[in-house]
RNA sequence: GGGUGGUUAGCUCAGUUGGGAGAGCGUCGCCCUUACAAGGCGAAUGUCGGGGGUUCGAACCCCUCACCACCCACCA
């Protein structure tokens, strides 16, 4: 093995010899399992979170394939209609051409030339994170049997009357001229107005006051609303006023919804352009009036003096005319929130159009009948409800029945280019066909060729498509033997943001099409922030590509990637500024075991995990220390004899404490990873490695080896290391499977384990019967031995490498056993010259004291001792030990814990008592003598 | 207006039936002891957001307040 430990040059060779070997294919013989990759946008490029994400997916997936499931890993993409689309319009702008001039077919065209080109990003980058997917199931939202899929369900929810086609009122992007659904919209406070504006009435003299945050839509108004009970205004209820600039008259209507506290209490209503008004426009009767184009100009239905104007112009000359008329009454800064499109930011419009809906509030009995329960959401509430599907953490399940509750019909249609057709027909007279294609239209209608048909220019909603990824990617609508195996699915693994998105209408889909629960959990993670807790966007300048973490990456090449293709260009400055400020050198290579074994540590309960390098640098650090701990392990054992001979073994109390250690390591990784606590699974390897096999057992491992020790204890202890490091590197396999692996194969064979790889060998069962309480307690006897002569050398100030004699006090039978048992360990490991164990009555020399219990260790300091500081230590001993005392006391002196607390606490605090008098005595003695010197 | 999560060492965070406050990074000493200086050994560091309550006992349970973050919602 290499000197040093060099990620780069391990990595990318196993990932390739893996997937050449085909090891990512399901092959168990056990279990299916199966988790669904969240496709990512088909031509972006991997960010943190999908980094954590897929961390935390191959982690689950290596570790079943490990218990010998079944496990299928299923990866793809996903088309990202509006997304892509708008990428690919930047690029023609900056062309100088755009997508009108093009046209729609060559369009789509241009949009497949574009995947082709940047689809591999993300392939690539999986690869390199190590992700096990099964590359040979790689499905595509827009491939063809998933397209085929999508048809199916919107033909079979067509003809339940489940989708509909109405004139609705729907959230309009003006600028990408397509409706949105209700989650895309991203509603944030803003500073804005209060407009006062006079409506005077139409017969006889006066005005009514309304008060608008929105006074060019005004254009558009129907009525004039007031509360019924709002004595002010009752008897104007009935009246007309002549709307200004337009001359229309409209009603004054009584209706609930108006608070009379707010504003005047006078409340215009333009049905066309805002969604409460269109229902209390409903109830009175008014025609809704749309004033906007559907680029938020308006349009020929308001006076000619205002046609053309966008939506803002408009306002700002209508306030204008109402000033010249006298009519304005005043103007009040006033916070509103705004909604905007989550894609483009653009301020939404409510526009009346024809789209396409999924029903999903429509109501049947058990018998069919209308009425009763929700058809589409309620089987969904109770699949949680019922334990069918699981959330991790459990709080989800409350945002999830919460929404969905309280759900809006589903507007699936996109007036874009790139998506799913609608299957849907026109014959321009009306007729509306929906079908699987033409044909099949036809088919269905009896229609003949003198009938023309003119397919739906729509296309739908992405989130319809990644609705049945669950069962399309397996295969659907055939029944295909992927999809009775692996369906439902194990876990889906997610961020909390797509729950309503993604989660919850897979749920829908999977139930009403699959007639059971799309996966049985749904393990929600926190979202990945940057070091000063900020979501990371590009338009922020702070996100950070999981593999420049990997391989690192000069400042430069940094500032220019985070610079370049930006939304905002004039934000660049600023973010150089914060690039350079926040990576001063660039970023470190640090490998991708790192990064994976950072990212399991972070994965708590699902809160947001805030991305520090530092943390990074560490577990690189522990990388680098498993490694060189296999160098030792391999120098001690390649060519040597490590059990598997005629001479027989014996294994030291060294051997079977670590043998111990590790059982209920194997066990704790198990429980962590089965519980999704990837943080624990993690610190629970990280410890045993660092702390226990490093810095004790090989420490241990020396004086054995190295001496003339009996040889059976030599191969005990030689098999001991490689068995021991060969069943620590299937342990951490799923967190770290690049070191693990290159490690592995090395160790294998001389820990007597056959096999091409590591990621297809057992997970490590823990065995109970090999837990050692007595070679634990004999280890813990030897390191707080280890440890008091070490505190002593470093507080007194004495060479690390100086040999030390050695006095042992009140040394008991089983402290002379264990002393004899250990003496070369003792010698080696806390750097021994001479131990003497003093008989009762003999007077120790002035020394320095370390207590093993009731043992005491003493370091002679003839000449050597500093009084000062001797004493100084031992103060600062015997005042944590007061204090203990102090609070122990205090406890056993009350009388209602002794008589309330259970026994074995109790029993606990006295014999903590006990201990601490007794140590105590023997501090304030040592303190004496040292006085007395 | 509803809802959720958070507040623990300088920083990032653990702390799972309430019973001696922990890790990593950082900081401070001493060491190039042939696995590892990306290291070894040792050390320092916290009114567990404030207040109240339950309990023999609270970081943990209950109430309340403050602050932070996020989600949902049609107040012009």
């Amino acid at each position: 093995m290499d000197k040093t430990y060099n990620p780069a040059s391990i990595e990318p060779h196993w990932y390739a010899t893996w997937e050449r070997n085909g090891h990512f294919r399901p092959a168990g013989e056990g279990d299916p399992y199966c988790i669904m990759i969240p496709p990512p946008n088909v031509t972006g490029t991997l960010h943190m979170g999908h980094a954590f994400q897929d961390t935390l997916m191959d982690i689950l997936a290596r570790y079943h394939r490990m218990r010998g499931d079944n496990t299928l890993w299923q990866p793809g993409t996903d088309h990202a209609g509006i997304a892509t689309q708008m990428v690919v319009e930047r690029q023609l702008n900056a062309e100088g051409t755009d997508r009108h001039a093009l046209g729609r077919a060559a369009f789509v065209e241009k949009i497949w030339e574009w995947k082709a080109q940047s689809g591999g990003t993300i392939q690539n980058q999986m690869r390199r994170l190590g992700t096990s997917v099964d590359w040979s199931r790689e499905r595509f939202t827009m491939d063809e049997g998933l397209s085929a899929a999508v048809r199916e369900v919107f033909v079979r929810l067509h003809d339940e009357g489940l989708i509909y086609r109405g004139q609705r009122l729907v959230n309009w992007d003006p600028v990408l001229q397509t409706a949105v659904s209700d989650l895309e919209v991203e509603s944030s406070e803003e500073q804005g107005s209060i407009w006062k504006l006079r409506y005077p009435l139409a017969d006889g003299d006066g005005h009514l006051v309304v008060a608008t945050t929105r006074p060019e839509t005004m254009l558009g108004d129907t009525a004039v609303a007031v509360n019924p009970e709002d004595e002010r205004y009752r008897h104007l209820v009935g009246r007309h006023v002549k709307l200004p600039l337009v001359g229309r008259e409209i009603p004054i209507v009584a209706d609930e919804y108006v608070d009379p506290a707010f504003g005047t209490g006078c409340l215009k209503i333009t049905p066309a352009h805002d969604f409460n008004d269109y229902e209390v426009g409903q109830r009175h009767g008014c025609t809704p009036i749309n004033i906007f184009t559907e680029e938020a100009r308006v349009n020929d239905n308001a006076p000619a003096a205002y046609q053309g104007l966008d939506r803002y112009e408009a306002r700002e000359r209508i306030v204008a005319d109402f000033e010249a008329a006298g009519l304005l009454e005043g103007i009040e800064p006033h916070k509103l929130m705004v909604p905007r499109c989550d894609r483009t930011g653009v301020v939404v419009e409510p526009y009346l159009t024809h789209q396409w809906f999924v029903d999903l509030t429509r109501e049947v009995q058990e018998d069919g009948r209308p009425g009763g329960w929700a058809e589409i959401t309620r089987p969904a509430i109770q699949a949680v409800r019922q334990g069918d599907i699981r959330f991790v953490p459990d709080n989800w399940t409350k945002t999830y029945y919460n929404w969905l509750e309280d759900i809006q019909d589903w507007c699936i249609s996109r007036q874009l280019w790139w998506g799913h057709r609608i299957p849907a027909w026109y014959d321009g007279q009306g007729g509306v066909y929906v079908g699987h294609d033409e044909a099949d239209v036809r088919r269905r209608n009896g229609l003949d060729e003198t009938t023309a048909l003119t397919q739906d220019e729509d296309v739908l909603d992405t989130w319809f498509s990644s609705a049945l990824w669950p069962f399309s990617t397996l295969g659907w609508p055939e029944e295909t033997p992927e999809l009775a195996t692996f369906y439902p699915t194990s876990v889906l693994v997610t961020g909390f943001d797509i729950i309503f998105f993604w989660v919850a209408r897979m749920i829908m889909m999977g139930l009403k099409f699959r007639g059971d629960v799309p996966f049985r959990e749904v393990y929600i993670h926190g979202l990945v922030r940057d070091s000063e807790g900020a979501k990371m966007s590009k338009s922020k300048g702070n996100v950070l590509d999981p593999i420049d973490i990997v391989d690192g990456i000069d400042l430069e090449s940094l500032v220019a990637k985070r610079t370049t293709g930006l939304m905002q260009p004039q934000r660049a400055p600023a973010i150089e500024k914060q690039t350079r400020r926040a990576f001063p050198e660039g970023i470190a290579a640090h490998g991708t075991d790192a990064l994976r074994f950072t990212f399991a540590s972070l994965a708590t309960t699902g809160r947001d995990v805030v991305f520090d390098m530092g943390r990074v640098d560490g577990y690189r650090n522990f990388c680098n220390k498993l490694w060189n701990a296999a160098r030792y392990v391999l120098m001690n054992t390649e060519g040597e004899d490590c059990g598997s001979g005629d001479g027989g073994i014996e294994l030291g109390t060294a051997e079977r404490w670590i043998i111990s250690r590790l059982q209920r390591t194997e066990r704790a990784v198990a429980e962590a990873i089965e519980g999704y606590r990837m943080d624990q699974a993690a610190q629970a390897i990280y410890e045993f490695t660092w702390d226990e096999y490093c810095d004790w057992y090989l420490e241990l491992s020396k004086p054995t080896l190295q001496g003339d020790a009996d040889p059976a204890r030599a191969r005990g202890t030689r098999q001991t290391l490689v068995r021991v490091l060969e069943a620590l590197l299937r342990l951490a396999h799923p967190i770290m499977p690049f070191i693990t692996e290159e490690i592995w194969q090395r160790v294998a064979p001389l820990a007597g384990v056959d096999g091409d790889t590591v990621m297809t060998r057992p997970f490590p069962v823990a065995e109970a019967g090999r837990e050692d309480p007595a070679a634990e307690a004999e280890i813990e006897w030897m390191q707080r031995f280890i440890l008091g002569i070490r505190r002593i050398r470093g507080e007194m100030d004495i060479a690390p490498g100086k040999p030390l004699p050695v006095l042992l006090q009140n040394a008991a039978d089983l402290d002379r056993q264990r002393l004899q048992r250990h003496r070369a360990e003792l010698d080696f490991l806390a750097r021994l010259e001479s131990v003497t164990v003093l008989e009762a009555g003999e007077e120790a020399p002035e020394s320095a004291l370390a207590l093993v219990d009731e043992l005491e260790v003493r370091v002679p300091m003839a000449g050597l001792i500093d009084k000062a500081a001797e004493l100084a230590r031992l103060d600062k001993e015997r005042r944590r030990l007061a204090d203990d005392l102090a609070r122990t006391e205090g406890k056993l002196a009350n009388e209602a814990f002794v008589s309330r607390a259970p026994a074995d606490v109790v029993q606990r605090e006295r014999d903590k008592l006990a201990e601490g008098r007794s140590a105590l005595e023997r501090i304030d003695g040592q303190m004496a003598r040292i006085e007395r010197l």
